[in-house]
RNA sequence: GAGGUUGUAGCUCAGCUGGUUAGAGCACCUGAUUGUGGUUCAGGGGGUCGUGGGUUCGAACCCCAUCUUCCUCCCCA
């Protein structure tokens, strides 16, 4: 006999958790199908062609790759050991687990692309997997939570997101939040207008950190990386931009005059902006960020990014706009703008602000108590017309002590326990008993009922 | 992938320079109360000290390896 243990980096959920997590899950859910979106699940094994390459050398690191079945070795030759695992590895793996759901979804747009009515909106939450080093927030299995729509460039896409981000947070009682928002084109733009034309990727990985390491070292990173001083100190206008959007919006607009590029991102914006009050959204927690970076490496258009204020803990939501998403997969020019909810980080942050909702773990409303077979015959009617009445209740499955069957009412927080025995049988009125409170009384069948509906 | 850190009862942790039978709180079980939980009281069970080697008369304690935990970097959700 061997101590069980989970696999590094997996967690279970216990019911307590679930019922957290699903109250999380079932919200986000629900604005997804309110705007329009269509749920989509893809098999947890895809063939190792279609994930690897497409997240570079190190996420071709991090792909969980699952061995040949019967024997994997078969196609193996002496001397392709010493080749090494690039050799190796596709003639004993040709299947691994997802890495996230962009892919996924990718493989299916263009493997059905004549079925589907487009512009595709589709959202999808399950678990992927990476062979990453654990730490606290991060593991090896994990849900993803994204909803995206292809086929369109439309900027009512961006201006929807938005909105759903309002509406998740808003129905999750989340009061404090900012979503930042950005366009790469903006990013692009700010390169040229300090003279440091396409090398944006460098200078964002820098301007990133501006609120983790601040200015000065953010200008010495920049130095360290070779941009020229001149360069460094034309961010400054960068640096002191204001967290009014509109103010922002006039300054970037002067600042990037001479940039057609960033010109048309700062216009993205406005418009974003624009469709956003059409839609009337009140008391919109909105912010232009321009040093917002993230995702750089596949985001063209508009970039997001939702921060929830007063916690300790980094974004708990994200998403942008990408080209090209079905190219690898044979068809190109499918634009697409698509968001993810971070649900760990969301959990922990209702966890921290109590905002879970009372009864988001309560199951059982009623237990009924067994004396024996008798008292049990009596409860099977009784437990049918509870459910009926859509009660959640349950009878103690044996005849144990009244100590045993009322702790198991405690440990599960069942709010009331039912008594039958031979007395109430008699009476036809049972012993309804409030747990928190202690009370106890005879009531009838139809009594009891308004009693735990209240 | 690089560096550091942690592991003792179901849980949280004590355990002296290496020295007899490894402790506490909580949890669990039994009884006080054979038709009533949460409180109280009395009693009880539970540990190959992460695992495998080594040093030693003797190892929870020292050494090596390995797994695990957490942290920093990289990267990311």
């Amino acid at each position: 006999m061997s101590k069980p243990s989970l696999a590094r980096g997996t967690r279970d959920f216990g019911p307590e958790i679930m019922a957290k997590r699903t109250y999380i899950l079932d919200t986000i859910k629900f604005v997804f199908k309110k705007f329009g979106f269509l749920p989509l699940e893809t098999p947890a094994i895809e063939n190792l062609s279609v994930l690897m390459g497409k997240y570079g050398d190190e996420g071709d690191q991090l792909l969980f790759k699952i061995l040949n079945s019967g024997d994997f070795l078969k196609k193996v030759k002496p001397g392709d050991l010493e080749e090494g695992t690039k050799t190796v590895l596709p003639k004993v793996a040709e299947k691994g687990l997802r890495y996230d759901l962009t892919v996924p979804f990718a493989r299916f747009v263009a493997m059905n692309r004549h079925d589907l009515a487009m512009p595709f909106k589709r959202f999808q939450v399950q678990p992927v997997w990476r062979a990453d080093r654990p730490q606290r927030g991060r593991y090896r299995e994990f849900y993803q939570c994204d909803a995206d729509v292809v086929g369109t460039d439309s900027l009512l896409c961006e201006a929807e997101i938005i909105l759903m981000l309002h509406e998740v947070f808003g129905a999750l009682q989340l009061k404090d939040f900012t979503v930042k928002m950005n366009n790469r084109k903006v990013l692009t733009g700010i390169a040229e207008a300090i003279g440091a034309p396409g090398r944006e990727s460098e200078l964002c990985v820098a301007i990133d950190k501006l609120d983790k390491i601040g200015k000065e070292k953010v200008e010495a990173e920049l130095s360290e990386r070779g941009f020229e001083n001149s360069s460094i100190a034309n961010l400054q206008t960068l640096f002191s931009l204001t967290d009014d959007i509109h103010e922002t919006v006039a300054t970037l607009k002067d600042w990037l005059k001479d940039s057609g590029i960033g010109q048309k991102g700062i216009e993205e914006i406005e418009e974003v902006l624009e469709l956003v009050n059409g839609f009337g959204l009140e008391n919109p927690k909105l912010m232009f960020d321009a040093t917002l970076a993230r995702g750089l490496s596949y985001y063209t258009g508009a970039i997001f990014e939702v921060k929830a204020n007063g916690v300790q803990i980094g974004s708990i939501s994200g998403g942008g706009r990408y080209d090209n998403l079905t190219g690898t997969f044979g068809l190109p020019d499918l634009s697409g703008v698509g968001i993810s909810f971070g649900v760990d980080r969301i959990y922990d942050v209702l966890d921290e602000l109590n905002l879970f909702p009372e009864d988001a773990s309560q199951s059982t409303r009623v237990l009924l108590i067994n004396f024996d077979s008798e008292s049990q015959k009596a409860c099977l009617p009784i437990l049918s017309k509870l459910r009926s009445a859509g009660i959640a209740s349950e009878l103690y499955p044996t005849d144990a002590k009244l100590k045993k069957q009322f702790d198991y009412a405690n440990k599960k927080g069942i709010p009331f326990v039912l008594v039958v025995g031979s007395e109430e049988i008699k009476m036809q009125k049972y012993s309804l008993k409030n747990m928190a409170t202690g009370d106890q009384n005879h009531y009838t069948l139809d009594e009891i009922i308004q009693q735990i509906n209240a």
